[in-house]
DNA sequence: TGAATATAATTGATATATCAATTATATATA
DNA sequence: TATATATAATTGATATATCAATTATATTCA
C-alpha cells in the first residue's frame, strides 16, 4: 500500500521550505522591489567571499551552473552586479557588486536575521543540531 | 554579522529535498521514460483518491493551481490523464487516469517505497517523528 | 609543441513556481 | 429574478531547475 504523499516527511520537509521561502520573499519584496531571494542570497554570498567564481556560487548556494548564469544576467540587467573577465583566467568572470548592490546587503542583512530568528522562535540550538543531524542522515543516503 | 547561507539550517533543509527529488527522479527515470517526479505524485494522488479537483490535488501537494493546471495539461498530451467536463459543477474538470497512467501507478509503487525506504535508512520512527514535530513548529511560525 | 583532456560558463529545451489578471460558472442575497 | 460575490481553472509574465550539448580557454602529457 502506498501511503498518500502527504503521509511522508518529504512532503513536510518541502513544506517548510516552501513556506520559508514564500515569507523570506515577502519581508525582503516589503524593502526592495526588484530583488528576489535567490539573487538576495547571491549578494550575500558575494558580499562575504567577493572572490567566488559562479561554479563555487552555485555549489554554496546548492544551484546548478545554468541557473546561476541566468541569475547573474539578471542582477547585471538590474544593475546588482558588474562582470568583467578575470584576466588570470579568461574563461572565469570577475564580479562585483555595484552600490546598488552594496544597498541592497545592507539592507538585507537585518531581514535576513529577522526572517531567521522568527522561523525559528522557540526552537532551542540543541533542537537545531538535531533537527541538521538528521536532515544530514538522510543527505548521506541519498548522495551514494 | 550575517552568517553565511551555508550554515544555516534553510540551507540545509533545501539541500535534503534537492537530493531527494534528484534521487527519486533517477530512479522513476530508469524505468518509465516521460513522467517527473511531480507528474508521478499526481497519478499517485489521483489514485487513491479519483475524485480530487485540480484545486484540492493542488493543496494536497502542496503546489500553486497555475502550476498545477500545466502539469495536468502535459499529463493529458502525454496521455496519462484524460480531462473531461464534470457536469455537475461545470467550472471543474473530472480526470481520470488511463490505461498507460495506472500501468504508470502500479510500476511507481514499489519504487516509491524504496525510495523513501533508502532515504530512511539508519533513522527510527522515533526520530521522523521528532523531524516532523520540528519541522512543523517551523511552519507554524511562518503561516501567520 | 600539439593533441587530448579538463574546466568554466553558456545555450537550448522543457518543467515547475509565483503573482496578478481574467474567464466561466455557481451561489447568495437584496 | 437580477446583481453581487465566490469559486475553479486558465493565462501571461517572469524566475528558477534540470539535462544535454556547446564554446572558449587551460592544462596535461606523449
Amino acid at each position: 500500500m502506498i501511503s498518500n504523499p502527504v503521509q511522508t516527511i518529504f512532503y513536510t520537509i518541502e513544506q517548510t521550505i516552501k513556506e520559508y521561502r514564500k515569507y523570506a520573499q515577502k519581508n525582503i519584496s516589503k524593502q526592495i522591489e526588484d530583488i528576489t531571494l535567490d539573487q538576495a542570497l547571491v549578494l550575500m554570498i558575494l558580499n562575504s567571499e567577493p572572490e567566488l567564481t559562479q561554479k563555487e556560487i552555485a555549489n554554496f548556494l546548492y544551484k546548478d551552473y545554468a541557473s546561476l548564469t541566468r541569475m547573474i544576467e539578471l542582477m547585471v540587467e538590474k544593475g546588482y552586479l558588474t562582470r568583467a573577465i578575470n584576466h588570470k583566467d579568461r574563461r572565469r568572470f570577475k564580479l562585483e557588486i555595484t552600490k546598488k548592490g552594496m544597498l541592497a546587503v545592507e539592507k538585507l542583512k537585518p531581514i535576513i536575521l529577522v526572517n531567521r530568528a522568527n522561523s525559528l522562535k522557540g526552537i532551542s540550538q540543541d533542537e537545531i543540531k538535531i533537527l541538521s543531524n538528521l536532515l544530514n542522515k538522510i543527505i548521506n543516503n541519498l548522495s551514494k
